[in-house]
DNA sequence: CGCGCATATTGAAACGTTTCAAACTTCGCT
DNA sequence: AGCGAAGTTTGAAACGTTTCAATATGCGCG
């Protein structure tokens, strides 16, 4: 900038000015500035601008794990939004861990960041911290997920009506003996989606009995192993409804390892609708969550926010869509745990 | 820190001393520091320190999109590393866009990181400001593409050998009509993939006519059309490689709309071995490509530069492996190509 | 022609650190 | 007790910006 400014015979005050347009500059002037600018090919310096302004242009971003096939269609909502407004994002992966996301936000602080996007870690005890950086001026929009304790904006899926269409879905194919994965219950959309299930198996007059509803901690492993627990059970289940889509994919292969057929012997729901849905064998039956939506929507609040909007904070629920593809079908009829009039809709259901 | 400093009574330097170690601080004093910035919970701000040191604590990684699953585990590999030594990672998605990922390279070097890792777009120029940053003393790896004339450090997998494996493969299973859908051709790992697979064709003495060699751009969209394309062709290929997962999804896609079967009229070869291809129907055989590695060994190189080693660039290949899976049978024997004693190997084949 | 006003331009302080030379202590020796 | 060396502590400059008060310039008007 000292260089720009002796190249152009001005002050380095009058560059700032030209840079900025904070104040009238005369033409030939600017000109020169310009001319200098280009030459050098100059680029201000984040980091003297970060400090002197005590805000950057980057936004935070912290999420639990990139490699979490949903994570990075939020990501990438983000990330346009972001950038068509010529903000950077930092992402940080948590890990899940919540001393990591502590860490990661204490660390991000000290840049200083314009805005924080939040996906919080599973058992995140983040309020406390999270509070303190909003309080240091940087707002914080969270995703998907709400930190107990958070009372700022969220932007989140309508998990439990997701799961309570996904699960009227099951009933009306005829399926009485019903059984849920859950995700971790400390997340709130776990909770909801698990909400969402009881809600319609209530609403049918079915009771679901605590052993079918298995906690899994939303990745393919667990998945699987709660499936397999759940096979082995008597009554066996007719359809599981797994809570996202990898702990579908477990459940799947605990359904294949287990000599069962999807969805002749047992029915997969899944949760998320992630693109490889449409290509498992069979093509798996979910529900479709917009998580470019999701990140974009965060994205655009958290802009307004940063243009001083201080309007009351809002949960904002994205709406879920069922995808029925082929691992749904009616159960093989089971007299004793059908009436009759169902067992008639079954047929229909299943030359569907 | 002037706070830190009055409160416990000493010069600022002080302060910093105890922060960084850089200088012999009798014990009351440190004592009394440590107790002020505990008491006041302070963190140093990034932007001072960068600003004084001319360097911060974050990588800068640039990729052309999270949304690609085979780049999410890159960013892990990274990640996990970077973590490990304490600095941050700043990710950029350039949309495979040359001028958004120049951008964002200009951007990214104002902020001073202490290094970059590029996972180069398609058609990218970038080897000039690349050559600029480096000048600018932040070291920089490439991962998974060479760009032209960058003569830097990449990381890279073993792509032709990978597709010549993958195409001997096919071979032995007695397939003479053979097809391939490529990357791009400006990215080296598309043209080295390609090389195998010509290499393996040649060393049988088959000749592959150009129209079974389909370019594509890494994607489903236009796998599935390339896909399309060979399926119209006469002879029909009996096997077709494609170069990533993403176009072999959208090759399944293609054969299954066209009411062939898959391994049985045609097999189908990926590449990347993302998570879902064991899933997908029918499973997909694939080469394996060591993502998280790739991630790893790449912020391991660039840490090292970092701390100052100046050995020569290397390219560093990393191990791929096929996976066999379903998606590979032996071709519907047609007698016009195939040799007996190759047919009897198909039976073989077709028994395993 | 000179006055005052509006508009341009400048210089210096400030942001939060690190670092370097200088000043101050301590301590062992003679 | 006094000297020097080694070890501590300090003050101020510097990093690259923005911003604000102060100064300079141009201009219309009487």
């Amino acid at each position: 900038m000292r260089q720009i400014a002796k190249r152009a015979g001005v002050s380095i005050g009058t560059v700032s000015h030209v840079i900025n347009g904070t104040a009238g500059v005369r033409d030939n002037l600017r000109q020169r500035v310009l001319e200098a600018i280009r030459h050098l090919n100059y680029q201000p310096s984040q980091l003297g601008r970060g400090l002197r302004r005590s805000r950057t242009s980057m936004l935070g971003m912290i999420i639990p794990d990139v490699t979490n096939p949903f994570f990075p269609a939020v990501v990438r909502g983000v990330e346009d939004i972001a950038y068509s407004r010529s903000y950077r994002v930092v992402l940080c992966n948590t890990d899940n861990d919540p001393a990591k996301e502590i860490a990661y936000l204490n660390q991000l602080e000290s840049y200083r960041p314009v805005g924080l996007l939040l996906i919080p870690a599973a058992e995140s005890r983040i309020s406390g911290p999270l509070k303190k950086l909003a309080a240091s001026g940087a707002p914080v929009v969270c995703i998907d997920r709400q930190p107990p304790g958070w009372r700022g904006d969220v932007v989140m899926a309508a998990n439990e009506e997701g799961t309570y269409n996904a699960t009227r879905h099951l009933l009306r194919m005829g399926h009485r003996c019903l059984a849920v994965i859950t995700g971790p219950q400390h997340l709130s959309n776990a909770v909801e989606r698990l909400k969402g299930f009881l809600r319609a198996t209530e609403e049918a007059s079915i009771a679901v009995e605590p052993e079918y509803i298995q906690p899994a901690r939303f990745d393919r492993h667990t998945g699987y192993q709660a499936a397999m627990r759940l096979l082995r059970m008597l009554p066996r289940p007719t359809a599981i409804l797994a809570c996202n889509d990898m702990m579908a994919l477990g459940t799947l292969q605990a359904v294949r390892e287990s000599n069962l057929r999807c969805p002749e012997d047992i029915s997969i729901v899944g949760f998320d609708n992630l693109e490889f849905t449409e290509f498992t064998f069979p093509a798996l039956t979910t529900v479709h969550q917009p998580g470019y939506q999701l990140g974009a929507t965060a994205a655009r609040r958290l802009l307004e926010r940063i243009d001083g909007s201080s309007a009351r904070p809002r949960k904002i629920f994205l709406q879920t869509e069922l995808k029925t593809r082929n691992s749904v079908a009616a159960p093989q009829v089971r007299t004793s745990d059908v009436q009759p009039e169902i067992a008639k809709h079954h047929a229909v259901a299943a030359l569907e």
